[in-house]
RNA sequence: CGCGGGGUGGAGCAGUUGGUAGCUCGUCGGGCUCAUAACCCGAAGGUCGGUGGUUCAAGUCCGCCCCCCGCAACCA
């Protein structure tokens, strides 16, 4: 009999920068999963790994004055090492820079190309030399010019391969209805199919513009663009085309654990990919929602990002993995907070499992010289208790499969809270002082034991260091492997000598300064960096090129007296104005109400561009533009003329 | 009428196919002493954003409205 196999992959990030917490997160989810599935007994293959091509690894390479692949390499490194300290037991880590991952996808490319699904075409768009990267018109700045540089753009034309997506539109919008699992969850899907029915676009999947990446096999001058190239790591990371046997036992993976910003293209580009290859799709694909810092988008402006390295650094890899599963609903948004998660260790992981288990094993070393056995004579309580102890692992069972991983954690919490409860009510510490109640002592401490016993098994795909922890203060040893088939009452045997050790988790106090005290050691608050002034100020904007008098005599501007103001609905920026220039009126569309309010507006002699054409903002017309002075760093002023009759020339 | 997600006791969240509104933390009171000032019990605290409707019965279904958050659009 084979065993049933499980093939989970995470996204692979993009080593421009460390990872954040968010990272952690996903894949914290993805190794739990994993776990679970190698605790049922199946054959599991986890996959993550790291997208490292294209122009931003190889311009920030330059900068740093090295070859891209050593600048990857640093960073790389920093991937693999979170990954270890926070547990993780993915199967591979596979890098798109690898020579196997360029194989598979250059005969990827080639068998697409073969078979009629890829063209080429000119790609026409606005070019930032400098930069070597297309913009589209609305990413350019307000002066019309890259938004990285801010130096001119021009429009350029290169030869590009397209991927022919629209060929398969109505297939997809067939397959979504015949499969309606495969998005996950489902407002996803119902997403993603809104999207599809406005018109599949070909995807330009080939660049010449730089060359940090995989050679295309038919034209040695391009390079394979993102998404194909990174889509394809899920074939190479289980042997696509170098090992059938391997390959054919994983594929279709069971699912591919994305964040919800890239399940578009893991269910729309993916799947057409795959299909256009003549390979079967994968089962499911989860897109998961992203943590919320302290009620805020994680950011670097807003200088809140979360290194998890530090985090686990204070307050160990299990308190963090604990803390994401149990704290975040899976499909949802989540918040993250640092009071949240202490709160959290101690409450559940101090206070709950790990007293409870220091408690029982101390009261075994003192009543019964560390021994542990049962005694025969169930009463009603106990059966109770052994009654949960069912009821749970086969609550924990259905919700895991389910990937309701939180909903699992509270079932197995719910039990060690009835241990607890069932310690106060059959009071060991009464039973004690009656000869006559020894054995009944006995039984107690058996089933409080093997309660534990059975819980160290759930949670192992949780807190896979703690498990261990639990089975050695038990007077167990470890199995390499924990399997749920031994979460069965009765495991532990008589005459089993426990092995009192050091609290699981230490509470966690905090100082008056907000410092954590852990464990006797100091950790000091982490400070929230302001968006900092900036070491290196952003350069000023060059100065444009000269223009003549009569250039600028083309320019009309006027003093305008603002006689009403509102907010555009629905616009973030937008202030719908009257201004009235001499003896007439117009309505002015102004991007400014992050920086002024409507009744700060009234009666102010702005500066009016008088003669500019008209133009439709969020559908209102406006005529005209107010002057204001802006630094490029998000400080904006009004250009005023106070005193001024309106209508008044400006020079 | 751009797309989507939300609005449930002080905070953070659950609420499946409509049938007494739950959980964690916090607060207050009590119990216990085996234990990491922990554990156990009890209490206070919610007109489930508003409004209209369907129903014997709605947080849960339908209509309209308000507010918040992403994305998109908009800085002329």
């Amino acid at each position: 009999m084979t065993k049933p196999t499980y093939y989970i992959t995470t996204p692979i990030y993009y080593p421009s920068d460390n990872l954040h917490i968010g990272h952690a997160y996903c894949t914290t989810i993805a190794d739990t999963l994993a776990r679970y599935h190698r605790l049922k007994g199946e054959d599991v293959w986890f996959l993550t790994g790291s997208d490292e091509h294209g122009l931003k690894i190889q311009r920030k390479a330059k900068e740093k004055g090295v070859t891209p692949i050593q600048y990857v390499d640093a960073i790389i490194a920093n991937f693999k090492l979170l990954w270890e300290r926070l547990q993780i037991s993915n199967n591979d880590f596979l890098r798109t820079s690898q020579e196997r991952h360029h194989k598979v996808v250059q005969d990827a490319l080639q068998k697409i190309y073969e078979q009629g699904d890829i063209y080429k075409k000119n790609y026409k768009g606005l070019y930032c030399v400098p930069c070597e990267s297309y913009w589209l018109e609305r990413q350019l700045d307000e002066n019309h010019c890259c938004p990285d540089c801010h130096r001119p753009v021009e429009e350029m034309e290169e030869e590009s391969y397209f991927f022919k997506m629209s060929k398969y539109q109505d297939w997809w919008l067939d397959f979504i209805e015949k499969h309606p699992d495969f998005i996950q969850p489902a407002s996803r899907r119902n997403e993603m199919i809104n999207f599809v029915k406005q018109g599949l676009e070909d995807l330009c999947i080939t660049r010449t513009t730089f060359d940090w990446g995989i050679p295309v096999p038919f034209d040695k001058k391009h390079v394979v663009y993102v998404w194909f190239d990174a889509l394809l790591n899920y074939l190479t990371g289980i042997k696509y085309g170098t090992d059938d046997a391997f390959f054919h036992k994983f594929w279709p993976a069971s699912l591919h654990l994305v964040g919800k910003e890239i399940v578009r293209f893991h269910t729309i580009i993916w799947p057409i990919m795959l299909h256009a290859m003549g390979l079967e799709l994968p089962e499911e694909v989860y897109g998961h929602g992203w943590l919320i810092v302290d009620g805020d988008k994680m950011s670097k402006s807003k200088g809140n990002v979360i290194d998890p390295l530090a985090l686990i650094d204070e307050f160990g890899a299990d308190s963090i993995r604990y803390f994401l599963l149990r704290e975040i609903n899976l499909g949802s948004d989540g918040n993250f907070s640092r009071d949240a998660l202490i709160t959290r260790i101690n409450a559940d992981l101090a206070n709950d499992l790990g007293n409870l288990l220091h408690r029982t094993v101390s009261m075994i070393e003192k009543y019964h010289g560390g021994v542990v056995e049962d005694a025969g004579a169930s009463e009603a309580i106990d059966d109770e208790l052994k009654a949960l102890v069912a009821e749970t692992v086969a609550t924990y069972g259905k919700a895991m499969d389910n990937m309701e991983i939180n909903t699992a954690i509270k079932a197995v919490w719910a039990l060690i809270s009835r241990a607890n409860k069932y310690i106060d009510e059959t009071a060991p510490w009464i039973l004690a002082k009656d000869t006559a109640k020894a054995d009944r002592l006995k039984t107690v401490m058996y089933n409080l034991a093997e309660t534990l016993r059975i819980v160290a098994i759930l949670i192992s795909p949780y807190i896979p260091t703690t498990s261990p922890k639990i089975y050695t203060q038990l007077g167990l040893v470890a199995p390499e492997q924990f399997l749920l088939e031994n979460a069965v009452w009765g495991g532990l045997a008589n005459g089993t000598k426990v092995c009192k050790g050091e609290p699981l988790y230490p509470r966690i106090e905090i100082a008056e300064d907000g410092a954590t005290i852990i464990g006797g050691k100091r950790y000091e608050r982490p400070v929230v960096e302001a968006p900092k002034a900036e070491a290196p100020k952003p350069a000023m904007e060059p100065i444009k090129p000269e223009i003549q008098f009569p250039d600028f005599e083309k320019i009309d501007l006027r003093v305008g007296k603002v006689l009403a103001a509102e907010k555009v609905k629905k616009s973030k920026k937008l202030l719908k104005l009257q201004v009235e220039i001499g003896d007439e009126v117009r309505t002015i569309v102004s991007g400014i109400s992050q920086y002024y309010e409507p009744e700060q507006m009234l009666g102010r002699n702005v500066v009016v561009v008088a003669n500019l054409a008209p133009a439709k903002l969020m559908g209102i017309e406006s005529f005209g533009m107010l002057l204001c002075a802006s630094d490029g760093q998000g400080n904006l002023v009004l250009a005023e003329a106070p005193n001024m009759a309106s209508g008044s020339r400006v020079k």
